[in-house]
DNA sequence: ATAAAAAATTTACGCGCGTAAAAATATTTT
DNA sequence: AAAATATTTTTACGCGCGTAAATTTTTTAT
């Protein structure tokens, strides 16, 4: 037998001189064969480079190895970051990640979970667009398939839900801003597509409550998902001298944030936490860019690590319970302050 | 027949009342059977959602209808933008991509492309970490998978190569640079991993001789993907009074001029073309945070729509001609200078 | 050494679809 | 209307592997 002309795993098993089904029993669990025989497969694989094809496997096995991944949108770096996360846990236990971005885009979530329904996945880890998602088709997936959302919740949708704790990440930032200066003003999107402005919006005015303050609110126009440019935008239209109640901004999220610290560098606002700085910024994520801005932006760091494991973890158990929970559990993680130089 | 109860191709030519390979023939090219038959068939697809079983399909044909994708960095935006246009020029064409990152990582790389392989592929495109890929493996996975590369080039391997100009780029920020102040001195990685940025610096060198001026490099250390990181560090360290011989800094691309940006404003000096500012920086890429960045960036821009629809123009090609050309093309888009504040 | 347990083998069938060849039917052309 | 052409149906086989049941062989325990 030629050493790179084998076919199936029959010539396989004659080459290797042990049965088609042993064979097909190791590469379905290893350990399940004798050492022996193990040994013996294994030096041949060596020697003989065979594969077994993937499509004939799925096609015989009712649950494949197969996990989706979908986000909402993978030019954003923090969801490259969290996919890179989950891609690297979901292969530690032997299963193979599919990658899918809606890319801010209805139709495409849909067209995504379209094609990962047909790819009869073992599981699905869900960032759902939010708002702009079609509920009732999602909600449709996840009575064919095993699935867990992370990152941005929909009530009820989902086996259970994997996040951060946006009461959290704001009352930290608001806690420290109020602690080490003045009052914030919370800096966002009018009409926020994403359940974490919404949140964080609401944790902003509890916190504000709860110190006896009021709050105050600037509120932008925009949509989609360019997030810095809206920020940046937004940020030009109302940085008009005194038009601040406050001189402290506390950004939603860190991509307005960013959009509006250059607009703060290109109206000369001096921005940070020294003597005769104008104004202190802060925000929320951690975003991989907010170590880069100028000045460096004082944050909320989601726990990226935790997230992701987390949400890799609960699918697997949902997988080993048959694909359903008794009740949806909803796990969520805090923030850790990062102090930079913005505020 | 219970609506969504139909299993097979088998039931749903049953029920459509049509023989299963003219199903068959339907589902692989829908203009193939005769008008009528195809409006039954679509009644019924509505009727019954039936899907063919994908895996069923792949393992009796001899080409999958996949194209594998694989990206050096995804979590660099750039690639995700690249990435984003070429699945969706994939999905024009009726093909279903596969995004694989490397995630900076020789292994990473090689195991996609393992992965990538067992998919059995009717094409990929690559592009490939460089310096630090593993050659031979991607030369052994090209014998078996038409491969084009782009973006990042490896002499000799995959069937043909889709990039950028180098000398476009930066012979049009050199003389930009040079007609409108002082002469830019190159700021760059000492032991680049990507070959574009060797490119760079040669043309560099060369539009410098060509203009008869002198040369200045800037080298500075660092390894793996963190760019902004080393590009921060970097000038942190050269950044020294009277260091540079120039007070213009061309630097090799956008990362590492965000992260050179972000020392400079930390280190208080004046960047941008106003009469008060101490140095001008400029870059390449058109990164897409390069909007944002303080002052904002004067860079080359990529033409990303036409380096992703080449590329993916050129796989169908050559998957058409049976996934060799005769020799291996090279097709290099022009940059376009984008001028900004900070040069 | 013998019995009990574990592992491997043999045999046999099924998965859902591609596809080839021959026969039957429908459509278009003359 | 008949002939020529195009389409569909029927029949049949194969793809590569999962998996179950019965049997044989090997390993472990007594």
């Amino acid at each position: 037998m030629d050493v790179d002309d084998i076919k199936n795993m029959d010539e396989f098993a004659s080459v290797v001189g042990i049965s088609r089904p042993t064979i097909s029993k190791y590469f379905n669990d290893a350990d399940s064969v004798r050492p022996t025989t193990r040994l013996k497969i294994e030096e041949a694989l060596k020697k003989y480079k065979y594969r077994p094809n993937i499509y004939a496997i799925n096609q015989n096995r009712k649950l494949t190895k197969n996990i989706g991944i979908i986000v909402p949108y993978l030019a954003d770096p923090f969801f490259a970051e969290i996919a890179r996360f989950l891609e690297r846990r979901v292969l530690d236990f032997g299963f193979m990640p599919s990658l899918f971005s809606a890319h801010g885009d209805t139709d495409i979530e849909k067209t995504s979970l379209d094609t990962l329904r047909s790819l009869r996945p073992a599981g699905v880890l869900l960032a759902p667009l939010g708002r702009a998602s079609d509920k009732r088709h999602i909600e449709e997936f996840c009575r064919d398939v095993p699935t867990i959302l992370f990152d941005s919740n929909i009530e009820g949708i989902g086996e259970a839900f994997i996040g951060s704790d946006n009461f959290s990440f704001v009352s930290q930032t608001v806690e420290y801003l109020n602690r080490t200066g003045s009052t914030p003003t919370f800096f966002e999107m009018s009409d926020p597509a994403n359940p974490n402005a919404i949140k964080r919006r609401n944790a902003y005015l509890a916190m504000m409550k709860q110190l006896e303050l009021e709050p105050h609110m600037v509120q932008i126009e925009g949509s989609g998902w360019e997030f810095e440019e809206i920020g940046r935008a937004g940020a030009l239209k109302i940085l008009k001298p005194d038009a601040l109640p406050t001189d402290t901004i506390l950004c939603s999220n860190d991509r307005l944030a960013i959009g509006l610290l250059s607009a703060c560098y290109e109206l000369g606002i001096r921005v940070g936490r020294e003597k005769d700085s104008e104004l202190r910024v802060a925000s929320h994520d951690d975003h991989p860019y907010s170590k880069f801005t100028c000045p460096s932006l004082t944050t909320a760091a989601h726990d990226y690590e935790s997230v992701a494991s987390q949400s890799v973890d609960t699918l697997f158990k949902l997988i080993e319970a048959g694909g359903r929970f008794n009740n949806r559990e909803e796990k969520l993680f805090a923030a850790r302050l990062i102090m930079r130089d913005s505020a």
